[in-house]
DNA sequence: CTTGACTTGTCTATTGCTTGACAGTTTATC
DNA sequence: GATAAACTGTCAAGCAATAGACAAGTCAAG
């Protein structure tokens, strides 16, 4: 009720300044307060200043830090990637965000084989219904009764090569083609 | 040359009985020795025996058990969940498998949030042309340039919710559509 | 019997955290 | 001013599935 100051806590906080203690960060961006002493840890992110107490003191640039930290780690760039990437910010970034473009892309085709593979070991067609996957029959029909003819179908291939050859190349993977017969299909257009 | 048999060795093979150590079988599946090490470690894959040196010795239905891990494993289920399957046969590995393609699906739908968040951060258009992204426009003008009108491509939509309804979503999803976008378009057909 | 090549078992490191323990600090209440 | 709750710090171990280092063991040749 008497004022020195209407709150001087052991911590020295400045309220208007906006610095934070760990859990209360961490609480803010939705994360454990064991990431923030990780990454503290690892020289990842550490905070501006520690009080008399040694307790970790986070400021506002701090945290627009955490925030790249965390979009990139929502990009699934790793922690020893973004901590290069915010040292160095333009030269190397770029590379590292398409090499991990690079890796989704394997990663995904790993999880169709999977896929398949999973299906193959079930071997029971009513689960097939169910599941996200469209074999070359299907998609065959889908096209037909949407009312593509044969020549039609040949464009739709033709375009797609031309429009978007990476994607092409995914979709037909993804529904379960040959290596070969792929190449077939994609130098015929 | 002189034989006391054609190479007792201290390791007690039996040549025509098909026993292998360590090493040898891994290099036999393409696996490093870790592996098996570990697989025995946690109580995986324990090998038949050992020398009396205490040299692991793995059998003909070692190798069995072995090739049924690679495949569970190449299928992406953890060991833990193998090694359930392989003490109880029947009762649990269609679960288990199912619930693996329900996680796979998962990951895949974070794959392509991560994509999608790349690109942006990249923001430059010339490397979408190289990437397996397929936006909802160039979709429509694939479409189009096959010969499908508006009409033809409802029909698609249709048909597509039909036959592989769970395919329908992931292909929207990766189109990179909104939830309410797709609930919609979903809901029209 | 010694040398060298090649094993073997054991142990540690990796990634991105999470969980837990234990001790010191601060805060709020009485 | 004491006390309890809620915080903080540091350290350690744990997860999956290997990879690699290391010293000791084994084998074939000389």
């Amino acid at each position: 009720m008497c004022s020195r100051g209407h709150s001087v806590n052991g911590l020295r906080l400045h309220p208007n300044r906006m610095e934070y203690t760990v859990s209360k960060l961490a609480r803010m961006y939705g994360l454990s307060r064991s990431t923030l002493l990780y990454y503290d840890s690892i020289g990842l992110l550490k905070p501006a200043h520690r009080t008399e107490a040694h307790y970790r003191i986070y400021t506002e640039s701090d945290m627009n830090r955490l925030e790249q930290i965390r979009t990139l780690r929502n990009a699934g760039v790793p922690l020893s990637e973004i901590k290069i990437m915010l040292e160095d910010p333009a030269s190397r970034s770029g590379r590292i965000l398409v090499q991990r473009l690079k890796a989704i892309q394997q990663q995904m085709k790993i999880l169709r084989q999977q896929q398949r593979l999973i299906v193959h070991l079930l071997d029971k067609p009513q689960l097939l219904k169910k599941l996200p996957l469209l074999s070359k029959k299907k998609w065959i029909l889908i096209l037909r009764a949407s009312g593509l003819d044969d020549k039609g179908m040949e464009l739709w291939h033709r375009e797609f090569e031309k429009t978007a050859p990476a994607a092409h190349q995914d979709f037909l993977e993804s529904l379960g083609l040959s290596p070969e017969e792929i190449r077939e299909i994609r130098q015929q257009h």
